[in-house]
DNA sequence: CGTCCTGTAACTACAATGAATACAGGTAAT
DNA sequence: ATTACCTGTATTCATTGTAGTTACAGGACG
């Protein structure tokens, strides 16, 4: 099992928009650099506006964000593509046997431990934003520069 | 998406075998708690045994743990059952383009987030043991019989 | 030897993913 | 208004993972 990657493409189509701000950002544009078909940019796009995330108009070539760089978090993108179901990171096994000590409270037992850590991971993409990752290939691309 | 349910049932089995110490725990036995086909149990035991935390034998009705109870954590729990691949809980768009600034720097700013969460992630389940599960369902079965 | 068990293979139904094609409908320039 | 290009969306397809079921080979043991 992996989480989906609209996630990373989620990430990867928001931060193209800004650093290609000058430019358009049509589906077929983001498509070429994520290297997929221009129809999944825009059912991810839809997911993306459908949070608030983006600003795109049918007809009008070129998307925007919806928010100031530093506002939108990988958490926003994460919940908008909708990877995992809320508190459905993990699944458990249904119907164990009520008239089993271990059956009838396994679920509630193990069920805080799994939104626990469905928590924490959440955490640490509510901690992370367009802006550092904007940062981060600016700052990737000036290392390659120099070691060339 | 969703993490597979192999792994809440194999901290089931575990429990419950160290609950049922003093008897017999048969697949037959051990899917009648989970709700399950006894050969979808044989088959999560087999991976439980192939990482060192059970000792079952062809032939031979029941299974016991290979470790102390306080030796055995969720994480290896997690890692037996083989819900999630070596850094692979996230999925990343694969060959994004190379002439482009994002495409070409996005992997390497995003794996180190994805590889992050992951670790925090399991960091959680490394720091509980089967033996808190077995305290914890002892706890709320007395919970229950006062609640009667 | 018969019985019961584990270990596996094979098959099923089902759901999610990601790519592809097609087309309806919006926008705007000529 | 016609044309060209775009977004939004439905449909289809191949692939993969899950979870259950059945079946059976082979071990253990009375």
């Amino acid at each position: 099992m992996s989480i989906s990657s609209r996630f990373s493409v989620g990430i990867h189509i928001l931060t193209l928009i800004e650093i290609n701000k000058d430019g358009v950002s049509s589906s077929e544009y983001l498509a070429a650099s994520v290297n997929t078909n221009p129809a999944v940019i825009r059912k991810i796009m839809g997911m993306l506006k459908k949070a608030g995330l983006l600003k795109v108009q049918p007809g009008i070539a070129g998307a925007e964000l919806a928010k100031d760089l530093s506002d939108i978090t990988l958490l926003d993108v994460y919940k908008a593509v909708n990877v995992v179901k809320d508190n459905e990171l993990f699944s458990i096994h249904e119907n164990p046997n009520p008239d089993c000590t271990v059956g009838r409270n396994i679920q509630n037992t193990i069920e805080p431990l799994f939104f626990t850590a469905q928590n924490t991971l959440e955490n640490v993409f509510k901690n992370v934003t367009i802006e550092d990752v904007v940062k981060d290939i600016f700052e990737k691309e000036k290392v390659n520069a120099k070691s060339k």
